[in-house]
DNA sequence: TTGAAAGCGCTACCAA
DNA sequence: TTGGTAGCGCTTTCAA
């Protein structure tokens, strides 16, 4: 193993005995060069080790190869999962992943313009960056918006949530006849909520019924059902069932009853969304909505990667209602899991 | 709002009327200018909005600005606050975060050597990349290796695991007189680990105990945690105590248990590692050790950021034990939170 | 098919 | 103190 450190196109070349725009041409497979040449470089390269320097490479071809990944802050699976997705998908393409957290600073903003300049795409999940920000920077580069929409023309994935959340909703109003239902979740903090929301809205609506409360307004954490169930029992008296905007709440919610004695679901129903791994094997397990994350993840990764080639798109992934136990129904549709 | 996008230095000095040299040293605060000058230069880049290309830079200044993190894969609040750490502390500094998920590809370590050569820092968290690859990547650009320690000396930060570990082991033998302890968790998995697997069987040792079972080996997550309470459940007898690696294994087998009607602390004693916020929020509260996650990850942020300036360090963070009440202790240093 | 040379946008050296 | 200019390492015309 050579010192690849000092080892430039120039240097190549001269070792090589052919000129850099040869070691060019051949390294990245362009231009036209003949078969006996390009062995004899592609040799050459390999014995020397040379790699080249990303910032020329950057600089002359106009390109960054890395993507940016916006999103608030992460904890749980969700967030994992969506990591993940997109990175191995970016990795694959030999580009790198630059990623930043909102989380909650004012300026966060200006700090995503900022890393605008470095990436060469960016994703964004919903709700985290202002529609005015976003216009501007779709000006300049590439941008998806995850698990949301754009305004304007800006290309965007998401998963669907409005007619899966009436459905599931519509599951507890007709099947299990329940009638006092409340909503855990903050509707303005993400467009995936948002839709949630409404879709609870919808079902009760299509029901005849209005919901009796507003939503019970909870970040999307573990941590923050676990409170809501605290607040819950405070109060005295608990809803019939409690539809949570995320599986992580649920599972909070879940557990701070389970631990303060309440059944689930003869007492009270509790009911998730995304279908996280985990929901399938608490006890009971969890009712919820599936939906695609890895996937949503690697789509937009997909899509910033080959960005240009095809015009901005607006994809729906679908959604598929995942009955289990925690709402009344005997076990159904559990996820066996090696 | 001028277009920031086709505006160099050249265009800028032009602009200003004066040369590229100028506008580069009051840009960057460097050299000698006179006020007037200054001020003059400065209003113009502010009037045109000119920001300076980070590939130019990069390239002449032969850096990157930007850190790069390598982790397994991620899912679960202890990555998450270790990104968030890391994150902020870079980005605080201009500097951009890239990021890399071994995830047991096969591949990693190539992709990690890959990756070095885009960053001018290296974090990678202990047991994801091989001794070797480390110390060949050490020779290249500054490392740190987290949650455990490089080979040589190549820096490292991370918490103390052993004696945190035999202390809550002894204090499940002495104070609870308990003696059928398991350990949950692959010591082989990473040195944190590994090194509370040694805490665990030095408190045996040292009570002059024979711990009765090897680990039993389970990742790290919720939902290994459960399947680890399916299998216990599975063989009939329960041991006295589960001292599983990190909280959310203790967190999984906790409702794993939780849901099949064991009792705890009464039938088997549950304890963690890691102090996550659900810790302190489950019934019964997790007895667990405390470490210092965002710190750590800051931590080594900073010496990655000051690299060159210092000489590698090893630091060693403390940990504190928390008891609470999955041990068998009356509810005791609880964590309230708003 | 190959090579010479002109940048990509910036920093930093050396003169003035 | 200021400006001209030589690179940083690479890609890509344009000639040969």
């Amino acid at each position: 193993m050579s010192n690849s450190n000092r080892m430039t196109v120039r240097e190549m070349a001269r070792l090589a005995g052919v000129s850099v725009a040869t070691v060019s041409r051949v390294f990245n497979g362009t231009g036209q060069v003949s078969e006996e040449m390009r062995q004899r470089v592609l040799e050459s390269i390999k014995a020397h080790g040379y790699q080249p320097d990303h910032r020329g490479r950057a600089l002359a071809a106009r390109r960054h190869n890395t993507i940016g990944l916006v999103f608030p802050g992460l904890a749980g699976p969700y967030f994992g999962e969506l990591i993940q997705g997109f990175e191995l998908e970016v990795v694959q393409s030999q580009a790198a992943v630059h990623i930043l957290c909102t989380h909650m600073r004012r300026d966060s903003d200006e700090q995503v313009v900022e890393m605008a300049r470095r990436v060469d795409g960016l994703a964004v999940l919903g709700g985290t960056v202002s529609d005015d920000t976003l216009r501007r920077l779709a000006g300049t580069l590439p941008v998806v918006v995850l698990a949301g929409t754009g305004p304007g023309a800006i290309a965007s994935i998401r998963a669907e949530n409005h007619d899966a959340m009436r459905d599931l909703t519509t599951h507890l109003l007709t099947v299990h006849g329940l009638r006092d239902l409340i909503f855990v979740g903050s509707p303005d903090g993400s467009p995936d909520i948002s839709e949630r929301w409404e879709g609870f809205r919808t079902a009760h609506r299509e029901a005849c019924l209005t919901p009796r409360r507003r939503p019970v307004r909870a970040a999307l954490r573990q941590e923050d059902g676990v409170q809501v169930a605290s607040q819950l029992l405070k109060r005295g008296t608990l809803p019939q069932a409690i539809v949570c905007a995320n599986d992580e709440t649920a599972l909070g919610v879940l557990v701070g009853l389970l631990g303060a004695g309440v059944r689930v679901p003869e007492d009270v129903v509790i009911t998730g969304f995304d279908d996280v791994q985990m929901a399938g094997l608490v006890a009971p397990a969890l009712t919820t909505v599936r939906q695609p994350i890895r996937e949503l993840a690697a789509e937009t990764a997909r899509q910033l990667l080959r960005a240009g080639s095809t015009p901005p798109e607006n994809r729906l992934l679908p959604t598929e209602l995942v009955i289990r136990r925690s709402c009344g129904c005997a076990s159904a549709g559990s996820t066996p899991d090696p």
